[in-house]
Parts: structure tokens; C-alpha cells; sequence
DNA sequence: TTGTATTTAATGTTGTTACATTAAATGTAA
DNA sequence: TTACATTTAATGTAACAACATTAAATACAA
């Protein structure tokens, strides 16, 4: 369906240019609705599972708050408070660095892995179900023309 | 820049699919908060801008809340509290629908349309300089290529 | 070393969002 | 009409986000 319809747009966009922006919002908060109804039966909220899985990526080695700032797809204020509800859920463990004791190493629990594990599968299984939506190719020429979006 | 290199992932993807959906969440917040930076000195949420865009479309139209519910790009809950801030600001009025007691007409003032002309001018500045990065089919493909995610 | 700036995480505050509930008006079927 | 369901907006609430500030540790230059 075109963004036109979806937004219920009766007069149509100055630019190809702003429908591309409106688009693209509207398309983000598509996906991002679709992954938070997934992560609640477990618990999660997005911004919780995307550190999940920064610090899964660099398992078994702590990640400081500092640096999963700096990779969360928002750049925003409160990995801390964020890492304190993981620290509760037992999914994450919080140490302070040796080297920097300003720092803090976070690190992703076994039972923080185990849990990663069980949502993946359900991930996993609304990505599959949208795939053949594009082409793989068209994948790469989308992210492609996003990149050279922001550039 | 990449995706991969503006979020520091040391990880490929696994898939172009995986990509381009991180990729779509990362620009749509990248667009964000660049419009967001701009509405803040006239007082403006993003959401509240939204709203105001949507009653000049329709203006001098009223148009009810739920009906701004239905075409706000995040389908939220809350268009009701919004138009409360816009109210206290005299940028809209809301007024009882006479075919529906139930129903809530809300229509932009004259100021809300004069603020509206004076920030149009900055965020088209931004579009204006946005736009050189993709050209015209390209904007139009990468439209196209969304919907089709979505449909 | 000392003083100052910078980095880092945590916290305080304010406003916003998500979700559930409420209350009023309307639609509908018996 | 009456009873009941539905629609609509508003509100209560808890969690979250944005932004500024704080406090501690470190870096660095004089």
C-alpha cells in the first residue's frame, strides 16, 4: 500500500523528496511497532533488547556504558537507567572497570543469553515472513540508498 | 558513512534484510532528531508540528481527534493530550462536533497557520540541502522499495 | 605536584508515551 | 422504549525519554 493511503494523505506530497522523508518515519515506526509487540510477552522493551544484543556481540567481554551509548540506534541519555532494569532482570551483570574507575563493564549473563536465544527465534521468524517482500538485491540497494541518505 | 561504520558494528549482518531494517531505524532517527532540532526554538514537538500539518490539510475543515489519530505517522494514543498543548498555545481551537457530541472538532487558528509558514521555511532550508544526496527517480525507487517492505 | 579540564556514570526534573480505564454519546436489536 | 454493545475523547498510571546537573575519576599542562 502506498504511504498515501496508509497516512490517508488527501493532498499529495510538494517533493518526491518529502515523501521519501515521511515515508521512511512512518516505515521505521511500522518496524519498530512489529518488534515491540514480539519482545513483550518476554518482558523486553526494543531499547532493552538492543543492548542485549550489543553486549551479546561482544560476549564474554564487558561492554562500558559509554560504549553502548555510543551504539544504540538512538543515540540517547540513559544507558545507565536502562542497564539498571537489565541488572534487575538478572540479564546483564555490572562491574566496575579495573583500568578506568570511572567506567562501568557490563556484561550479558548466561540467562541473558538464554533469553536472547528464545526471542531470536521469534524474531527471526517475522523477519523470514517479510523477506520475500524485496528482493535480496533491492535489500542492498535500499540500505545502499539510506546510507547516501545521511551521508 | 555505513550503517555498519555509524554504529560501530564490528559484526557483519546477517543478512542485506537484517541491514536494511537497522539501517531504516537508525535514518528515520537520524531525520528526527535533525526536525526536531529545528521545530525546537518555535515551542514545537514533532508530534505537536504533525498534528498542526494535518489541520492545515483540511483547513478551514475541522477535523475530529480520532480522525488525527488515524493519520499521525505513530499511531498513538494521546492525539487528545496534544491537542490540549496546542490549545493552551491558541494554535488550534476545539470546539464539540454538532453531528456527534461525542466527537471533537479541531480546526488551526490563524496563528497556528502563520507559525506553521514561518518554520516551513526553515525545514524546507533542510530539505533543500538534504536533497542533492539522491536524485529525483532515486527518491521516487526508494519510496517505492518502502512501501513494498510494508505491503 | 597542583590546578583545571575532561570523561564517565548516575541522578533530578520535566514532559511524553503506552496502556488501561472511564464516562458520555450513539447505534442497534429485541 | 429498553438493554446492550460500540464509538469517542478524556484521564489515571507507570514507564520512558530528553535534557541538565552532579560527583567521582582521570588526563594534562603549568
Amino acid at each position: 500500500m502506498s504511504i498515501e493511503t496508509d497516512i490517508k494523505q488527501t493532498t499529495p506530497f510538494k517533493t518526491p523528496y518529502h515523501r521519501v522523508m515521511v515515508n521512511l518515519i512512518y516505515t521505521s515506526n511500522w518496524i519498530a511497532d512489529n518488534q515491540t509487540r514480539i519482545l513483550k510477552p518476554f518482558g523486553l522493551t526494543l531499547q532493552q533488547y538492543n543492548v542485549l544484543r550489543i553486549l551479546r556481540g561482544q560476549h564474554p567481554n564487558p561492554v562500558k556504558v559509554s560504549d553502548i551509548t555510543e551504539r544504540m540506534l538512538d543515540k540517547m541519555s540513559n544507558a545507565s537507567r536502562l542497564v539498571d532494569k537489565l541488572v534487575l532482570k538478572r540479564l546483564v551483570l555490572r562491574t566496575e572497570c579495573p583500568s578506568d574507575r570511572r567506567a562501568v563493564d557490563v556484561v550479558i549473563t548466561e540467562q541473558g543469553l538464554a533469553l536472547l536465544k528464545r526471542i531470536d527465534a521469534h524474531l527471526t521468524e517475522w523477519d523470514e515472513s517479510q523477506r520475500c517482500k524485496l528482493t535480496e538485491d533491492e535489500a542492498v540497494l535500499l540500505s545502499d540508498l539510506l546510507d547516501r541518505m545521511r551521508s
